[in-house]
DNA sequence: CGCTTCTGTTAGAAGTTATAACCGCGCGAT
DNA sequence: ATCGCGCGGTTATAACTTCTAACAGAAGCG
């Protein structure tokens, strides 16, 4: 078994309270955005005063940080999960879109607009690759393929090391990829309310891109 | 001609100075992005202190707003200019991409992370379908048609207010709306440098997926 | 039981946006 | 040509923010 010595109960009320930090800065993202996260409401709402956090989070960074980190991993547990409930591609699109709809900031602190100086822990490029894994794994059982004389096929065949050793071939490749960006701009879009004022329904367009792939 | 009493030297010197902010402020937002912009950093940029620029722009999100509006506007310009150049589909999609990747942050200003209680003025979203309008007119004459079976289509037939009076059949408009979704999704990414990681080339994507939209 | 370490406190520095009060120059009208 | 209003700039100040430092108290561990 691992080597856990039982944990101190200062180690409990630790990351217990980390914990709880977090969930209260998920609710000040979730109504004001990433930027609107503050330390001292947070403390605030927790009945203490502000510097205490420190003890917790060394900054304000760092807790965005691991915010994201966290969020990484639960759209990966997401996917994980409904690929293991036996979703296929089309499955996992619908998983991917009803956990980006339950929290759209949550969405954005993965996908949404970079912080030019900041640059993502070894880590989550980790979790991103067990979620290339589940969509490559789902998209090798897909339709029948379209598109297979596209020139980026061989370009896909040539640098496949994002794939890591899933033995995939290029038109898995180009489905899981396409799955990816083509999902992505619907859903960004939706989130950010650009098909609002426009009079139609995003769910339509997700359904039909999801459709075009997985024909 | 227009009524344009003689612009008094006061008035120059005022949208002199509204711009020579601006343009300062676009080089925060290229490095810092928008959350980075300080109208105080702007301000010791340009020799006065701080409060003066109160005289030009209300308030920090009234310069901001001023920013999405100009980049909006340039996004625009720049996509009718290629159509009057003679640009196909494809050659607006080239266009899009080199306007968004000489300033990114100016991209994600439009269409990155929206902030929560943040609406756009009426004046962006009428920009807006100036862009949509070139589309639609590009996305007429461009290639085959492919999966002119989606029931989507009677979807985008139905609800067609966004086109404007647009004469676009149901396969343009789903065209110009694949064109927009699809595109924004890989330049998404790459501008956030999602693919950065995975040693494959964000070019390659890019114009494989407008081969397939303008094949 | 005592020592150490960890947690929370207050004080304060260096920023930020934004408002208020004030001063002087220049434009425009007379 | 000159007078006066208004505009543009300034400083001072308030209310925030992150974050550091110094200190007090409690809790755990030997």
């Amino acid at each position: 078994m691992t080597a856990a010595r039982r944990e101190t109960p200062r180690e409990r009320y630790r990351t217990q309270l980390r914990a709880e930090i977090k969930e209260h800065a998920w609710e000040q993202i979730a109504t004001a955005g990433a930027p609107g996260l503050s330390l001292n409401a947070i403390a605030k709402q927790m009945g203490m005063s502000g510097p205490a956090l420190y003890r917790y989070f060394s900054s304000r960074d760092e807790l965005i940080t691991e915010l994201i980190r966290d969020a990484y991993r639960d759209l990966a547990d997401t996917v994980r999960a409904a690929a293991a409930g036996g979703a296929d591609l089309a499955g996992l699109g619908r998983a991917l879109r009803t956990w980006a709809l339950t929290d759209p900031q949550r969405y954005f602190l993965i996908y949404g607009t970079p912080i030019p100086g900041y640059h993502a822990p070894d880590d989550v490029t980790q979790t991103a690759s067990l979620i290339m894994e589940c969509l490559l794994d789902a998209a090798r059982s897909s339709g029948r393929d379209v598109a297979d004389d596209d020139p980026v096929r061989a370009h896909l065949a040539a640098h496949r090391q994002w794939a890591g050793d899933h033995p995939a071939d290029a038109a898995t490749l180009h489905r899981a990829l396409l799955f990816w960006s083509r999902l992505h701009g619907i859903l960004s879009l939706e989130l950010a309310g650009h098909f609002t004022g426009m009079g139609l329904d995003p769910a339509e367009l997700f359904a039909s891109e999801l459709r075009a792939l997985t024909r």
